[in-house]
DNA sequence: CGTTTCAGGCGTCATGTATA
DNA sequence: TATACATGACGCCTGAAACG
């Protein structure tokens, strides 16, 4: 069977094993991506059927219960509930796990680790950094309490890549610059980010280090040196300053603008899983209508047959 | 082959919602 | 009540497909 269903194909095949009295039966219905939903006879034929058919007459998907619409028109719902819930929907989440809350055995949008995703590094489950900063190029920085320094990558899927680091000079940061190291993937030309301290981390090129201070760069990882700020801020880096050393205007105005920037990081971040919970959502419906078909097929089927029995012709 | 159209993704803003 | 989170809406970008 298939079905036509915005703009996708979908093809669904169906295995009955089950009864269609008794124990609820359990149909297999396979979808385009593959996958395989089991879904839940809903008929609870109160009087045995004339058919005497095995097979499960009705299905009901097991990974979505009801729609708004299906909810609006169940009960009388007075008009400020109704207003409220037409203001705003609740959201993806929300709405898959009470549908799958009624169904044992349905998978849930968890919370935050996704097993599909393989717990991901996260930058929310980073291990409490004290600052999260952007890149010139992208990557983030979360400097945590133990001067471990984690950079994540801005990957496909947000911050994979997470790498982490620590400084080399942890104890008593001498005054100049200090090196620090991480195997980068890649590096293609000079890349600043800022740590605490209103101190720029600056990539070197090759060995144009600060000649004291400095831990000897080994191998071909790339060195980054933190140093004191001499220029303005190149585009897309946040300077970081200390939360209790702030003094002038200047430095109220970074304050400022590394709290936007961290706003907006985490909105970044959000929109990203929103819209991966929305594609979830979209898919589910999906699968919900490719079992209605399949439900609709055969209720059409046994209405037939059903006509055949009562009026039989009488030729 | 250049242009146009369209779909999908992303970043950002505004605002509703949940929670401490 | 303040704060963080979730999400709709909007604009922009990019890649693929269609078209002349």
């Amino acid at each position: 069977m298939t079905v036509q269903h915005s703009n996708r194909l979908l093809m669904v095949s169906v295995a009955g094993s089950g009864t269609g009295r008794g124990s609820p039966a359990v149909t297999l219905v396979q979808l385009p991506s593959g996958q395989t939903v089991h879904v839940q006879g809903v008929i609870q034929t109160p009087q045995p059927s004339v058919i005497q058919s095995p097979q499960i007459q009705t299905v009901q998907v097991a990974t979505i219960a009801e729609t708004d619409e299906s909810a609006d028109s169940e009960g009388v719902i007075d008009s400020h509930k109704r207003r409220e819930i037409l203001s705003r929907r609740p959201s993806y989440r929300k709405i898959l796990n009470e549908l799958s809350s009624d169904v044992p055995g349905v998978p849930k949008i968890e919370e935050e680790k996704s097993e599909e995703e393989g717990t991901p590094p996260n930058i929310a489950t980073m291990a409490v950094p004290t600052s999260i900063y952007q890149t010139s190029t992208g990557q983030y920085i979360a400097i945590a309490q133990g001067g471990t320094i984690q950079i994540s990558n801005p990957g496909s899927d947000g911050v994979q890549g997470l790498q982490a680091l620590t400084m080399t000079n942890s104890g008593a940061p001498p005054p100049g610059a200090t090196i620090v190291q991480y195997a980068a993937q890649s590096a293609d030309g000079t890349q600043q980010f800022f740590v605490p301290g209103s101190q720029v981390v600056v990539q070197d090129e090759e060995t144009e280090l600060a000649p004291s201070h400095m831990a000897a760069a080994t191998g071909d990882m790339p060195t980054y040196q933190i140093r004191a700020p001499t220029t303005a801020l190149p585009q897309g880096v946040v300077m970081a300053a200390s939360p209790g050393s702030l003094h002038s205007p200047q430095q109220l105005a970074e304050e400022a603008t590394r709290k936007r920037e961290l706003r907006l990081m985490k909105n970044r971040e959000a929109a990203k899983e929103c819209r991966r919970r929305k594609k979830e959502y979209v898919k589910c419906l999906e699968s919900r209508v490719a079992v209605l078909e399949v439900q609709n097929k055969k209720l059409i089927e046994e209405l037939e047959t059903l006509k055949d029995i009562c009026s039989p012709k009488t030729d």
